[in-house]
DNA sequence: AGCGCCATATGATCTAAATCATATATGCAA
DNA sequence: TTGCATATATGATTTAGATCATATGGCGCT
């Protein structure tokens, strides 16, 4: 099923662009158009077929990844075989940047839907934080911006009522869209997983939601109808 | 029974140090003494009774923690009034960097010993950063070691079954302290809490894996008697 | 020394979510 | 277009962990 590597045939891509595309990344929303286009500069295109693996636990971490299309799941597997999805990249979305203080990557990568990535190489990257402070308390800010990010995740996954989870999570994306109707990043079933419930349970839970009139689903959109409510849901 | 604030007479320190206190902190561990000595300077000591609170949400940030002495807990409250606890910082450990980018705290802290702190003031370190890159360059690293760590916790979180939560735990313990005998750095009531499970249930699983002969609890302290069996029990 | 509080500890019961089972819908591929 | 794989969906049963109850032990305070 997962096949080792995979790419696409550039012609596939949906869209041609030009100019600074990392420019619409929330992430990089504040750096100057000049640190950006330096970026861009240091970045190599990734075209990935869906369920090929980008990097497993242990190759040579080479830099870290920006989403322009599709969606990626990060992942270990413990010795007993079991996933455990840390995280789900989806559209302009960044991820592995821990990588660039390590030799390796740490655990898998692999493409839930066909994808096309930026590579950001890591020494030249690191070179570039060097060599400008401006940049480098820029790049401070946004990892501390992280470190409150995932804290989030960690008080999300505490919750332990899946409704509690669920309403945390549509939250966290409406945040992230800035909007009351959502696009989920993925299918269900993977974000079931990132939720650490099952896809039945989370079915069940996003149906009583449903019936309870605080959201509407809509194949991969979410419309918050009670937002207020919604909040409330963390019990 | 939690005070708004406490402080501790100075005369009670156990220990008069001197020289360069931050050394020993692991997550300093790789800056130079001139950087250490140039962070002393900025910092100011707190002395805190058990119980009492550092700072709630809301609170201006006045800059991040260095524990030398004792534990703190940070935790949010959900509108149900549940408390989430986000993080244990004990012996040697920091906390709150992030609010080196935030006006305010975002979490509650509280004293779960009476404990000494250095408070590293905000708007200097940040001075401190912009002035000097080798710096920068170090506290990128430290923070991009923090988002490692945090993934570690979420994936310890997803871990459904006590016994792989507990496992995870000590043998994230074991190598912080470098020791196949660790010291838990608070009561296990407050550790179940982390670990998102009741007292009862870490109780119960702690002396199922005494049973097995994995681990060996004696107070505060935790010997680690089969390090292979416990690394098994993520499932 | 004595009291009281809180951590530690364990049993009994209840319940929510996992698991198992299956059915329908949908998108992709031949 | 049909057919297969996979997502979505829901019911029945099981079970692990929460909850409730209660007991013991150790430490600090007076």
């Amino acid at each position: 099923m997962k096949n080792t590597f995979g790419t696409l045939e550039p012609s596939s891509l949906k869209t041609k662009r030009s100019g600074l595309i990392l420019e619409e990344f929330p992430v990089f929303a504040t750096l100057s158009k000049e640190h950006l286009s330096n970026i861009e500069k240091i970045t190599r295109q990734i075209l990935l077929k869906k369920g090929s693996v980008l990097f497993s636990p242990g190759d040579a971490a080479e830099g870290f990844y920006a989403v322009l299309d599709g969606a990626l799941r990060m992942y270990r597997v413990s010795p007993k075989g079991k996933e455990i999805t840390l995280e789900i990249a989806g559209l302009k979305s960044t991820f592995a940047e821990a990588s660039l203080f390590s030799d390796t990557y740490h655990c898998f990568a692999e493409a839930l839907k066909d994808s096309e990535l930026y590579l950001i190489r890591k020494a030249e990257f690191l070179n570039m934080i060097r060599e400008d402070i401006q940049f480098a308390m820029e790049w401070i800010r946004i990892l501390s911006m992280q470190v409150i990010h995932l804290r989030q995740r960690i008080e999300e996954l505490s919750l332990k009522s899946p409704r509690a989870k669920i309403s945390s999570y549509i939250i966290l994306l409406a945040e992230m869209q800035n909007s009351s109707s959502v696009t989920l990043p993925v299918h269900r079933k993977a974000i079931a997983t990132l939720l650490g419930m099952t896809q039945e349970t989370f079915y069940r839970t996003a149906k009583e939601l449903e019936n309870e009139r605080i959201v509407h689903f809509d194949g991969q959109k979410v419309e918050i109808i009670n937002y207020t409510l919604l909040e409330e849901m963390f019990e």
